[in-house]
DNA sequence: TTGTATGCGTTATCAG
DNA sequence: CTGATAACGCATACAA
């Protein structure tokens, strides 16, 4: 700055003024400035101005893994409204560890963060962490999850609704022994989403077996396990509700090293409906979760935040939409509900095989 | 810093001075200062010091597209070597638009990060941008492509071998008529991937048609429309190498649309071997990349530079692996070439179904 | 309308 | 060994 101060021959906080429009600059000052800026390429230090003004154009990003295929659209729809207002974002990956979490969120602020986004690892007191910002006056929005003690703003999906109605479904198609994959019952949405499952068979009259409800971490390997002890009762469950796509996945793989056809022997319904439910054999019957809209809404309204918005806690409930495709099918030998199939082909033991063609 | 001054009764320099062991410090003095600093929970600006030290901890990494399920191991791995050595990361997602690049790689350079990893998008002057960095001495790392020009480090895939040897396992395995699916040939991963291929054929002696060379994006969309078409023709080719995955997985898509079998009539290799391709029916023979290692070792070279290591600039190649699943198999009527078969079963019209049964 | 001066929280130099 | 003190680059209150 002093550099273009002195090559348009004013003060430093004539330059000062003529960027930030903090006071009306004489046109012709104004002109010999922008010049200057723009043949010796000034860029202000972000550094200073965010020591100055104690406070940056950054965002903390705290997510559990990247990896994990849901997150990266959660975290395009943050960076793409995050970018338009000029924000800029600090990716942080947990891992679900508490400790790195807690260090991480911790660390953020000496970084000046304007706002944070978290999706939140189980069973924390982070949620201390978190108040500790909005003592700051830094705001905070939690996504997908909400730890323990959370009062404050949250987007998420109706996670209960979108388990309810995959599971009904499953029942509609004829399903009498339903077994569940839970996620990790620590996270909010996990616990949701069991409720969710728990609620339609309650409804239905359908008593819930124990032994058929487990638990396990969102991701194959873990799924796979979970399914291969289910798969190996008796009776054995004729539809598995796996928690996320994940699971699903497992459960797909167990099904075949055990030699079970699906949905023949076995239907499954996922939640998440990833890019990849429809390259599966069979594609997935899943639910489907507005990633990006995730992301991006909750950006929004941290930014309103940033702006000053000051009204109280806003918890924003996303629906989800349960896409049928080709791994649930009636149970052999079993009609499903008429109300699924009016007018459509009549149901017989073909159905299965027949729905299978339908559709990709 | 001021406030802990007055608390242990020294001078803000002799705090400065515990904290960064710049100089010894009485233990008594030391005592009191560190205690100071646990009881009011001091923590340092990263802002004030990034400005003073004209340096910050911070990594600028600019990717294509978090979303393209490639990128996100990647990025773990650059996030897991940072993380040890307590650099942050800065995310930019380009969508291969040069524009939004330029501006992102040079807005970077305001928060006086410490080093720039970056996945070029095509065809730019980007490589400007970064040598600007290099006379900044602000290091810089191209991972996966190089922008042309670029003369500065780089941590790639053994690109050109991987599609080789794909190439060439089909070969082997009796096709004649190998139609390929090239990504951008404005990316130099997609260039040389091609030219493996081209190698390969050429070897074989088979030539090339150019009929059979179509160049798509690198996502599922744009693969099954150069796949529709490909397959459209008389003589079909027998056996696609698409460069990505999500290429393939658009191939996969337009066989079974035009109700074809994979393999039995059309065999299928891709690039990239993600997670996914396990799950897909059939599940795909693809070359693996080994992501996660690419940011990795991008990052450990990086700080290596930011630790002022000096020498001249380096090129790593890191090896694929070609992994054989489902979705390759002769075709028909044809038995393979012995050297793939040996002590095997006997070939006969069957092998195609016998392999499928063989691995998940 | 423009210039001057102060401080944001550190690090680093240098004198005691 | 310790304490002043001067930057770092910018924004802003205030004086001119």
């Amino acid at each position: 700055m002093r550099q273009i101060a002195e090559r348009a021959n004013v003060s430093i906080g004539t330059v000062s003024h003529v960027i930030n429009e903090t006071a009306a600059v004489r046109p012709k000052l104004r002109e010999r400035v922008l010049e200057a800026i723009r043949s010796m390429g000034y860029q202000p230090s972000a550094l200073a101005q965010g020591l100055r003004k104690n406070r940056t154009n950054m965002l903390g990003m705290v997510i559990p893994d990247i990896t994990n295929p849901f997150f990266p659209s959660v975290v395009r729809g943050v960076e793409d409204v995050a970018y338009k207002r000029s924000f800029r974002l600090i990716l942080c990956n947990t891992d679900n560890d508490p400790l790195k979490e807690a260090s991480y969120v911790s660390e953020l602020r000496t970084y000046r963060i304007a706002g944070l986004l978290i999706i939140p690892a189980g069973s924390t007191d982070i949620a201390d962490h978190l108040r500790a910002y909005a003592s700051a006056s830094v705001p905070v929005v939690c996504i997908d999850r909400v730890p323990t003690g959370w009062k404050g703003d949250a987007v998420l999906v109706a996670n209960a609704q979108g388990a309810y109605e995959a599971t009904r479904y499953l029942i509609q198609m004829g399903h009498k022994r339903l077994a569940v994959i839970a996620g990790p019952l620590g996270l909010t949405n996990a616990a949701e989403r069991l409720k969710g499952f728990t609620r339609a068979l309650n409804e239905a009259g359908i008593a819930i077996e124990p032994e058929f409800v487990q638990e396990s971490k969102f991701d194959a390997v873990s799924g796979h396990q979970a399914a291969l002890y289910l798969l190996r009762m008796l009776p054995r469950p004729t539809a598995i509700f796996a928690c996320n796509d994940l699971i699903a996945y497992g459960v797909l793989q167990a099904a075949r090293e055990l030699g079970l056809r699906c949905p023949e022997d076995l239907s499954i319904a996922g939640f998440d409906s990833l890019e990849f439910a429809k390259f599966t054999d069979p594609s997935l019957t899943s639910v489907y979760q507005p990633g990006y809209q995730l992301g991006a809404t909750a950006t929004r309204l941290l930014l309103q935040r940033v702006d000053g918005l000051r009204s109280a806690p806003k918890k924003v409930l996303l629906p989800t939409d349960l896409k049928k495709r080709n791994s649930v099918a009636p149970p052999s030998g079993v009609v499903p509900a008429a109300i699924e199939w009016t007018g459509k082909k009549k149901a017989t033991g073909g159905v299965a095989s027949a729905r299978r063609k339908q559709q990709f």
